[in-house]
DNA sequence: GATGAATGAGGGTTCATTCAT
DNA sequence: AATGAATGAACCCTCATTCAT
């Protein structure tokens, strides 16, 4: 049977390896910290025996970066399908943030695998150490989604080029992020969901649009 | 002599506390996993008997989260007594951002700090258990000093104040972690570390200035 | 596989929980103090490896106190088959003082094992816990065993019922734990082992028997 | 100063030693377990520092050891005093119950000390040792007062003397320490004190007495 | 292939003992 | 002499990993 490449297509993953996965997704949704996570808490979840998980993982940490990394992948291409079927550039970005609202302990999820691509941890690094591997460009999958947003943006005419370009990713992730960790803090301030995440898209238009565009017409496609 | 309650008065810290804050804060800014030390490792860098760490705290997770707390209060003296400084609120801003560049190697602990409070490690719960212990204000630290740049601006007519309280301060913050987020980045980008800075600054002002008193002429005070 | 309860049939008892049980019980019978032992001793001479010991147990004292309950069982089995063979209350009490004599070394471990049973280290804590929760009598085993015997002594018309029954109990037993102690001295005496029970055993007779039945007539069976 | 050898008359020993021997006392006497004990618990129920200790003990073992000699000691001390006072066996004997009942939680020290001299942990075994340096009998101190207490019996003719010694001295300390074991049980059984030690003194009279001198009119000085 | 009982290296924590003050 | 802060050896327990079934 041998181990895992990482790079097998996802129709090819063996059952016990996606039970795997999505156990390790279940927790990181729930908010379980994973680098302190026991093995047999994620085989007894995933309903497989321990030595099953190392016939395809060489470790723990492999097992649960993989698993974080097929969980990006899946995110992503959720989030990219939705995006690519807009028109506009602000639909787009409006369509990335609704989603991100749609499945609210998806969110949870995915802020936090963003933050440990941040963080030192044994995972976090071999994460790292496989994107660098799967692509030239050195930057985390979500900047790169960005980054083609706004590539096609200026193609488009959508948005002014005089920003650099990595100021533009960083900026709009960081919205992203923004609007992930207001969802994930528990003390529901006194601003609503829908207005916290019109305010963050307006803004990244605003920013980044050619003065003529934007004529505060934006309608909220979020409502 | 009884353990610490982590509210002693600076200067009232048993030096040997101070050493192991001061070995956990070099830590930190090394990069090293916090989640994943060794008290021995800790307390060999800070030069002191592992069971000394023992006097002072019951257990190496309660250790590591007082030391960051020390930390971060430090930090955010640092910033605010540049921060209150200045006369105008670009001016603030500039000098948060200023600040945060000057001391490279503390931006990356001061964002893996932000980042934890956001992860539910068990040092990072500790934190957050303790934040909310000291102040009403359920909110980390960070977002306080935010709130109140804020609050100052608008009552010096500088910021308008149609957008919600809640965006503007996560808007803020998310910006500075941003920055703190690019200068992380192994990979040093195309983009000149002063020219991302002025972006995200200008990004703010733009933002929450009041129409009439953004003109582009902020001058960048940053260089 | 699950922790023990402590109450499972003998012959369902893992492999390895026999091992250590056998460990534990040579220890006791070689005098090495219990209440000190490192697991790391107890599971080499089991042959097992440390780990395993924790599959089956929560903690060393745990571990130590079943084994100890297991061999207080195995031993009062082993008395009581012996005792309830005999026809007489005096051919009773003659063999168990006999069956004490027979394995020098288990009388050590016996003798031991109940002087636990007046202390208060964690281990004699957890033995007498145990013992509560098995019978409604609180009373440890050997008062139990003793208890029956004088109960049908006096139903057979042997011995006098006038003492009070709990007097006559401890009475035994505490004869029963003088031969013990008197064998564990390590200085012999001047008096015989069997002398030395013979006029254990007499003493209890002449002071149970209905006047009439005792005219110093008891043969000595032990012999 | 110098260590202490622990053969000081009483009146010799320094403060802090008194000190430390009454708080050690004091702990045997509430049932506390002397192995498990810290040092520290033992100075800071004496009121003195924890160095001072170790500047009349080499160890914690000596030094708890010693202590319950002293105990012991004073024990004996006391119970002798009224023993001999009493100008028959009879007497002598029921003076020893008596005095053991007076100070019900003494009791307790008293049969946990006798206990201790049969267990092999640390304590117990200098205890031993420290008494086999002592005296050229290698008994321990209460057989050995039972033993006066029988030859003093014979001599005044009370006594048979076809009994072996040691048999007799083991009965006799046996039925003292089945009183203390008694007393300690926590559930009070249907039996009172009083009965229970006055069966005790009468089974030791009976079973040593010379025929004649015993006619059932020993009276109850119990009471 | 799948399992989970067994392992033992590793690390957190305790506490007897020391020694500078 | 008396102290108690500091030390680090020692030991319990955990849990990633293996391998016989």
């Amino acid at each position: 049977m041998g181990k895992l490449t990482g790079r097998e297509n996802k129709e090819a993953l063996p059952e016990k390896v996606l039970l795997l996965y999505n156990a390790i997704g279940e927790m990181l949704s729930e908010g379980i910290d994973l680098t302190a996570v026991k093995v047999s808490e994620i085989t007894e979840r995933a309903g497989i025996g321990k030595g099953t998980a190392y016939d395809y993982f060489d470790s723990k940490e492999e097992m649960v970066a993989r698993a974080l990394l097929f969980y990006m992948e899946s995110t992503m291409e959720y989030l990219e399908k939705g995006v690519w079927e807009q028109t506009t550039f602000t639909e787009r970005v409006s369509t990335v943030f609704k989603r991100m609202s749609e499945v609210a302990e998806k969110n949870s999820g995915a802020l936090r695998l963003i933050l440990m691509l941040f963080d030192n941890n044994q995972i976090g690094i071999l994460i790292k150490e496989e994107l660098k591997h799967r692509k030239e460009e050195k930057s985390c999958e979500p900047l790169l989604m960005t980054k083609k947003m706004i590539e096609k943006g200026i193609q488009d005419g959508e948005i002014k080029a005089e920003l650099p370009m990595e100021y533009m990713m960083y900026m709009m992730t960081s919205r992203v992020m923004t609007y992930m960790m207001y969802l994930l803090k528990e003390e529901n301030g006194q601003c609503a969901d829908e207005e916290f995440r019109h305010c963050l898209c307006q803004g990244i238009i605003k920013e980044l649009s050619v003065e003529d565009a934007f004529h505060e017409t934006v309608p909220d496609k979020t409502k």
